[in-house]
This record gives C-alpha cells, sequence and structure tokens, in this order.
RNA sequence: GGAGAGAUGUCCGAGUGGUUUAAGGAGCACGCCUGGAAAGUGUGUAUACUCCAAAAGGGUAUCGAGGGUUCGAAUCCCUCUCUCUCCGCCA
C-alpha cells in the first residue's frame, strides 16, 4: 500500500510509473485518491475542533457542579447536548472517508522500480544473467520427470489424487529423504549466511494475509478454512513477516535476516494445461524461504546479497539456471523489483521457475505499521524483502532430470552428506 | 467442551463517574555529583491523525477490540477477542 503523502507528493512520477504494472486508472484514482484524502482533512478538523469544545464544556461542567452553580451547569449540560448530533455526524462522514481511503489505497500496485523493463508477458521478462555453461547432454531414452518417478517410485500423483487430490504428491522412499535433505541443506544454507531459523505457523489470520498483500485481491489463491476463518500459507513470507507487523525497530537492529521452512498451499484456479504434468504445479509443495527487513537506503544492496545467496545453492546444486528481471507485466502487485531464478531442465527441454527474489519497499511495511526509529526519533516505514531459497518441487524434478544416467539418478556433491545416498 | 479470574504506558503496578493532565516503582536516555564507577539526585521518556511555511507549540483519538449510557467513562452496561487457573478430552 503507497502511502497518502508519498502519492501527494509525486503524482506524475506514480502515475507514470504504475503504467509499468498496467494499472491503467492510476491517474484516475490518484485524483479520488487525493480529493477522499482532502475529505478527511476538512472532516477531521470539524470535528476536532467541536470534541475541543465540548471537552472544555464538560470540564466546567464538573467545576460548577463542585461550587454548587447547578443552574449555570444544566444551561451548559443542554448546549453540549446539542451538539451532539453534529459530532455523530461528522464521526460518520470522517469513518466514510476513512474507509473509502483504504479502500482506494488498498486497489493501488506497488510502484516499480526505475529498472524494472516494460512489457506484459513472461516473454518480455529481462534476462539479468544468462547461463554460459553447459546443458546436460541426456543420454538416449532419458526421461521427464513424471515418468522417472514411476521408474524409481520417488513420487506418486495418483496416491495423491487418492487420499486428497490432484496436485497433492506423495514422496516415497528416497524421494521423501530427497525432500527432507534439500530442506536442511537449504535452512544450514542460510544459517551460515547469517539467517535466523524460524518455524511459524502454518496457517494465518485475516490481518497477516492483508499486511503481507495476499488479501483482499488475491482471496482465490489461499485455501481458506472457514469454520476458524484462517488462511493455509502460499508462503512462509506471510507468517515470517508478519511476525514485525505493528512493531517499532530501533535502527541499529537491522538488518533481521530470518528464514524458514514451511509447505505452502496454493489453489492455483485456472491454470491448468500443457505445462503443468508432474512436479511443475502444485497445490502443495516445500520451500524454504529468507526474509529481510531493511533500512531504506540498504534494502536494493540485500536485495542482490539475497539474489547472490539463491545463485550459489543453485551452484552447489550443479543446475544450469538464469536470473531474470521481471517486466512490470510480470511482477507481483506488491513487489517493486523482482528477480526470477530459472533452473534447465535437459528432459522437458524448459526452463522451470525455482525462486523469486523481491524488495516490496514500503508496500507491505505500510499495511503491517512496521517502522523504525531513526536518529531524530521519527518514525519511518521500513523495507521488506523476501526470496525463495529454494523452492523444492521443481527443484527435484530438475534433479531427476538433469542427473539420470543409465545406471540411475546421481545425487549432486553438496547433497549426499544429506541424503546419505549418491544414487537414486 | 465446563467453571472461574483477568487484559492499564517499554515493563511491573495503582486506579469503581469529574484537578487522572493515568499515581507509584522499574527500565532506558541525558545532566549533576564522583579520580572513575556504584549509590544519590534532577530532567525527559507512547502511537496515530491533524493545525502551523518550518521549528516551537496547539487540537483530537487511543487504558484488549467494537458499540452503548452520560454534560463527562480506564471506571457503568452490551457484544467480541485474547490470556491465565482448575476440571474434562487429547498428540
Amino acid at each position: 500500500m503507497l502511502q497518502v503523502s508519498v502519492i501527494r507528493e509525486n503524482r506524475e512520477k506514480i502515475v507514470e510509473g504504475l503504467k509499468k504494472k498496467h494499472f491503467d486508472k492510476a491517474a484516475l484514482v490518484v485524483d479520488q485518491i487525493i480529493e477522499v484524502d482532502d475529505l478527511r482533512k476538512t472532516t477531521q478538523g470539524q470535528l476536532d475542533a467541536l470534541l475541543s469544545e465540548s471537552n472544555k464544556a464538560s470540564k466546567s461542567v464538573g467545576e460548577m457542579m463542585k461550587q454548587g452553580r447547578t443552574a449555570e451547569a444544566e444551561v451548559l449540560k443542554a448546549q453540549v447536548s446539542a451538539s451532539k448530533e453534529q459530532e455523530k455526524e461528522l464521526k460518520a462522514k470522517l469513518d466514510q472517508a476513512g474507509a473509502d481511503l483504504e479502500n482506494l489505497l488498498l486497489s493501488v500496485p506497488n510502484m516499480p522500480h526505475d529498472s524494472v523493463p516494460y512489457g506484459k508477458t513472461p516473454e518480455e521478462n529481462e534476462v539479468y544473467r544468462d547461463w554460459t555453461g553447459d546443458f546436460p547432454k541426456l543420454y538416449e531414452g532419458a526421461l521427464p520427470h513424471w515418468e522417472l518417478a514411476r521408474k524409481y517410485d520417488v513420487f506418486d500423483l495418483e496416491l495423491g489424487v487418492k487420499i486428497t487430490g490432484a496436485g497433492f504428491p506423495v514422496y516415497k522412499g528416497k524421494g521423501a529423504k530427497l525432500q527432507r535433505a534439500l530442506i536442511a541443506f537449504f535452512l544450514d544454507e542460510a544459517e551460515k549466511a547469517g539467517y535466523t531459523e524460524i518455524l511459524p505457523p502454518h496457517v494465518v489470520n485475516e490481518a497477516s494475509g492483508r499486511a503481507t498483500g495476499q488479501l483482499p485481491d488475491k482471496e482465490g489463491q489461499m485455501y481458506h478454512i472457514g469454520i476458524d476463518d484462517l488462511y493455509l500459507i502460499p508462503t512462509a513470507e506471510v507468517p515470517i513477516t508478519n511476525l514485525y507487523r505493528d512493531t517499532i525497530l530501533e535502527e541499529k537492529e537491522f538488518p533481521v535476516k530470518l528464514c524458514g521452512y514451511t509447505p505452502c498451499f496454493r489453489r492455483e484456479a485456472g491454470s491448468y494445461g500443457a505445462h503443468v504434468r508432474g512436479l511443475n504445479r502444485l497445490h502443495q509443495f516445500d520451500k524454504v524461504e529468507i526474509v529481510r527487513l531493511e533500512h531504506p537506503a540498504k534494502s536494493y544492496d540485500a536485495l542482490m546479497e539475497m539474489l547472490e545467496h539463491v545463485a550459489g545453492l543453485l551452484d552447489k546444486l550443479e543446475l544450469p539456471y538464469r536470473i531474470l528481471r521481471l517486466c512490470g507485466g510480470d511482477m507481483s502487485f506488491s513487489s517493486a523489483l523482482t528477480f526470477d531464478f530459472e533452473v534447465y531442465s535437459a528432459a522437458q527441454e524448459r526452463w522451470l521457475e525455482v525462486s523469486s527474489v523481491s524488495n516490496f519497499e514500503t508496500f507491505q511495511s505500510n499495511r503491517m505499521k512496521l517502522r523504525y526509529r531513526d536518529e531524530n526519533k521519527k518514525t519511518i516505514l521500513a523495507h521488506t524483502l523476501n526470496g525463495s531459497a529454494l523452492a523444492l518441487a521443481r527443484i527435484v524434478a530438475a534433479l531427476l532430470e538433469n542427473n539420470q544416467t543409465p545406471d540411475g539418478i546421481q545425487i549432486p556433491a553438496a547433497l549426499q552428506p544429506y541424503t546419505r545416498f549418491a544414487m537414486i
């Protein structure tokens, strides 16, 4: 959520920037925001003045009563009573203006960073760092991972359908151990990089979903538990970032670096088709997430650091990857700048998105009231960032496919201490 | 699930309708004192919105949340949320 003060001061720049996000109503909505905010301000001024008078009068009533000047007190009482109606009206007007303003602000996506390329579709994303190494050469008869799963019995989608539904895989034997190994590996690497491990709840309340930007706009993407009004988390970003909702940090507490493993639940409504076979798109998958809270002046350095952390993970797993800078049209609603990591899957002959690293600047912190106190004791919104480090299912797909040999599937050296087997 | 108690500032804690402008204590910050420290002592120490060109300084709201009664509510009433204790159930 953008701040009204920022919108007021940078109207033209914001309208222009939001074009990148294809938010066509930008000019109109920005004008509405300013108009409603003006109304809110004048109304509050009127109400405050009225309340101030009532408060003073009430105090006088108390004094008069004490001194026994009851007749005078009664007159004053009647006066204050009379102004009540007007107070009520102004209060209602103020509440309405506040609600209208909130709704307008919630409808505006984050301002993209200057470096974000124009473009609408994933094809228009910019290749930030291409893969310069070799691509795996597979032997004759190499299989896609869903065939490999059958051959080596590492996961079973049909069993998942039986007990839950489509998109909920059951991992088995070495397949299950591989999941566990990857989670432990990713968490250990994050710890080495200075991230504190968090194991949060896997369901969150509405306030949390709102703060990180999943609600109200992306309601249909999350599983909702109606009986208790809770949501299954689509990513650990939601509970972990929300640990700091309604918090004022001291400047010296930066940077806050957190990581956590959670399963992720996504309804993925409407995304069915040729590219969703096997582990490519699931309703439940495992992921280790890194989250950072940063001083605004340092958030882009932090973003680059996170980028290198994720790159390091893929290097250690010996997977070919490239980094994309997302264009305005492919970025999420709440992000200011996003880099995606894609791993090349040789058997499918396509790139698979395995990580997304984003700077949200103040978009989330404004919604969640996450601030810090600067040297002048002023409270200022912090910047929030997060990235997948990494999402498991597609990493598993790529590992199975790229490392297959006629004798089995080779486990990368870095992972073997965790799997305690070298081949599947 | 049943019964009871409770929620006050950074923390502890007083406060049952009007100098509460939230007592007192602790913590923290700055100063005095000291050779230095402790002790002592003084001052300060919430958030949001808003007025003012800015600063200084005002106004309004906030005692778990929302509503109500009243000229006036931390205090009385209603609804909700959460926490604790005991019992029941249970990994």
